[in-house]
RNA sequence: CGGGGCGUGGCUCAGCCCGGUUAGAGCGCUUGGUUCGGGACCAAGAGGUCGUGGGUUCGAAUCCCACCGCCCCGACCA
């Protein structure tokens, strides 16, 4: 591709709206543009990255026997309906104005109605599905350029099986498969226990990219790798247990107490003991959540442990519910409430907490003779340092992004969209179901976020949009024209993708900074200085190392920078 | 949706607090010339409803109100 007619609009300042360094890059080297709010327009030669990132993924979806569709985008508002997740979905979810149509934001619905229609028997099954579509979120806040968009491109799969047993099968082919895409796009990722949500499921996992400005916070052992999303993760903690002592319930005074550390210094006692109690509504009914003293309640295990999303109670709603304030709720004599307790609280005794009214706390509370508990559950967030669940060793929290999720979804979809099959007993059977998603756009964001400098973007080759970059220095000295024409000629004739940077008019230092900018793994630089003795220098954008070599071994030195 | 910031040629920004010639700079763009190994130089040009609407005023980019858009933090993120 000659770059005087490419069209490659390249910025030397940084976006002014662009905070993270990869989308800074991907707008600056004429990746994207923005169109609006997490709307991008690929351009060009982001286009050709995203591309190759999508020709990875399909020859890993095709190894493991998928198959691809593509499905419509826009999708009939009852589909969605019938499996409930209009209202799951909520302002999520755009809807089409004067049709009753949505913009798919994902396609279990479609093609779990696909299997329904054409999968009647266990001959039929297994089946691998997959697409690459463009998916529509209402994303209430968009942000980091491409990272959280309100369109984007994922790859969606989709495993139908006979049994739980078989799904595991095609569950552990896809972790396989995405091990491959995330490897051959040359990033480093890590993978993650995740949580399932509101939405049932029995398990899934996330495959990360460690970055401070992911949304997402992981739990990671350095030493046994075991490694979970904060949603899920869990620590030894010690359980607070049982004292000897066990008296009876005594409401006590503490005046103008409102917090944790305040009981805990005024009764001079560590805020273990104490039971901090948090006020959820989850629907219309209330729930007493029980933590222990500064622990912080984890609000998707929370979810998980009720089966669906909870929120805090507002203080006025907390008021008229209880007779007292934030600060003075407790568990002993609370009436209209569902009671739930954190693990570490689990049967424990001589614990303090709220008294429903203001001022007062009750003291000696067992949990076990006071207070019915419906249900511990592990609830609590744990933090930097405490001991892997596993191994003991020092627990790491870092940050990262989501690079795709893969999910066993059971047979949620199966049962409301009434895909079964008969087996061979001829018996109905709801087809057994997983889901797989990986964000397009991620794998080049988080690719660019691992692999840059203070001038722009290095390319790793397997995504790189060209695998070379010539520059030829001058283009008023005919040697040099003639020079970089001849390899022009001779590397894209060899196969290899050449971004030629044939600009006249344009000094050196330019083009220099522009090819620095663009980022492709091998420059190769055509100048007088080194032509006059036959010479062409190759620069290793990744390293920055500079090779001059004769003119004849070029294509042999290049296509060995390529395969390393 | 809550909190904060911003909106001025294509891009990055100054000017606004304290209203008053013709609204500026750098980069980019056009033309001519000189350059040619790390974002060259000289000269001449083109290009702006100062986000939109309303208000105050003799006079508004500047003050006031509303709205829209964009970014950041939070909430949210099957």
């Amino acid at each position: 591709m000659r770059l005087s007619t490419y069209f490659l609009p390249t910025l030397k300042e940084n976006p002014a709206d662009a905070a993270m360094a990869s989308h800074r890059l991907m707008v600056r080297a004429g990746l994207i543009r923005p169109l609006a709010a997490g709307i991008y327009s690929w351009l060009p030669v982001g286009w050709r990255v995203m591309k190759k990132v999508m020709q990875i993924i399909r020859e890993e979806m095709d190894a493991i026997g998928a198959q691809e569709f593509q499905l419509p985008a826009l999708n009939p508002v009852e589909i969605w309906q019938e499996t409930g997740r209009v209202e799951a979905f909520g302002d999520t979810l755009f809807h089409i104005k004067n049709r009753p149509l949505v913009l798919a934001p994902t396609h279990e619905e479609i093609f779990t109605t696909i299997a329904k229609d054409n999968i009647k028997s266990y001959r039929d099954l297994p089946q691998i599905w997959y697409q690459i579509q463009t998916k529509f979120r209402n994303e209430p806040r968009p942000r980091s350029g491409v990272i959280r968009g309100r369109q984007f491109f994922m790859k969606d799969s989709y495993s139908f099986d006979r049994s739980f047993e078989e799904l595991d099968k095609s569950y552990g082919l896809h972790r396989e498969a995405y091990k491959k895409i995330y490897t051959r796009s040359g990033l480093k990722f890590f993978i993650v226990g995740a949580s399932s949500g509101a939405m049932g499921g029995t398990g899934s996992q996330e495959f990360m990219v460690e970055s401070p400005d992911g949304e997402d916070t992981c739990a990671v052992c350095d030493s046994c790798g075991y490694a979970a999303n904060l949603e899920v993760a869990s620590s030894r903690v010690k359980p607070v247990g049982r004292l000897e002592a066990s008296n009876p319930v005594e409401e006590i005074h503490t005046p103008n107490i409102k917090t944790i550390d305040q009981l805990a210094e005024f009764l001079k006692i560590s805020t273990e003991r104490l039971a901090k109690s948090l006020v959820y509504k989850a629907d219309d009914s209330a729930v007493l959540v029980l933590m222990s003293g500064n622990d912080q309640l984890n609000e998707a295990k929370l979810t998980a442990a009720l089966g669906k999303n909870a929120k805090a109670m507002e203080p006025a709603e907390l008021a008229a519910f209880t007779g007292a304030n934030a600060g003075s709720i407790g568990p002993v004599g609370l009436k209209n409430f569902r009671i739930i307790a954190d693990r570490r609280l689990e049967e424990a005794n001589e614990l303090i907490s709220g008294a429903n009214k203001d001022d007062f706390h009750v003291a000696h509370i067992d949990f076990s003779r006071d207070v019915k508990i419906d249900g511990y559950f592990d609830l609590r967030t744990i933090e930097a340092g405490e001991q892997c669940p596993n191994c003991g060793h020092a627990l790491r929290i870092v940050n990262a992004i989501e690079i795709g999720h893969i999910f066993k979804l059971g047979t949620k979809y199966s049962v409301s969209l009434h895909a079964n099959y008969l087996d061979e007993a001829g018996a109905e059977k709801p087809v057994v179901m997983g889901s797989y998603g990986i964000g397009v756009e991620r794998i080049i964001a988080c690719h660019i976020e691992q692999n840059h400098d203070e001038s722009g973007i290095k390319w790793g080759v397997s995504i790189a949009p060209f695998d070379v970059h010539l520059a030829s220095v001058n283009m008023d000295n005919e040697d040099v024209v003639a020079a970089a024409e001849k390899l022009f000629t001779e590397l894209t004739e060899a196969g290899i993708e050449v971004l030629y940077d044939d600009r006249r008019g344009v000094s050196p230092g330019f083009k220099f900074k522009d090819a620095d900018l663009l980022g492709m793994p091998v420059q190769v630089i055509v100048g007088e200085r080194n032509l006059k003795q036959g010479n062409i220098e190759l620069k290793i954008r990744r390293t920055g190392e500079r090779k001059v070599v004769p003119g004849a071994q070029v294509l042999d030195e290049i296509r060995n920078l390529l395969r390393n």
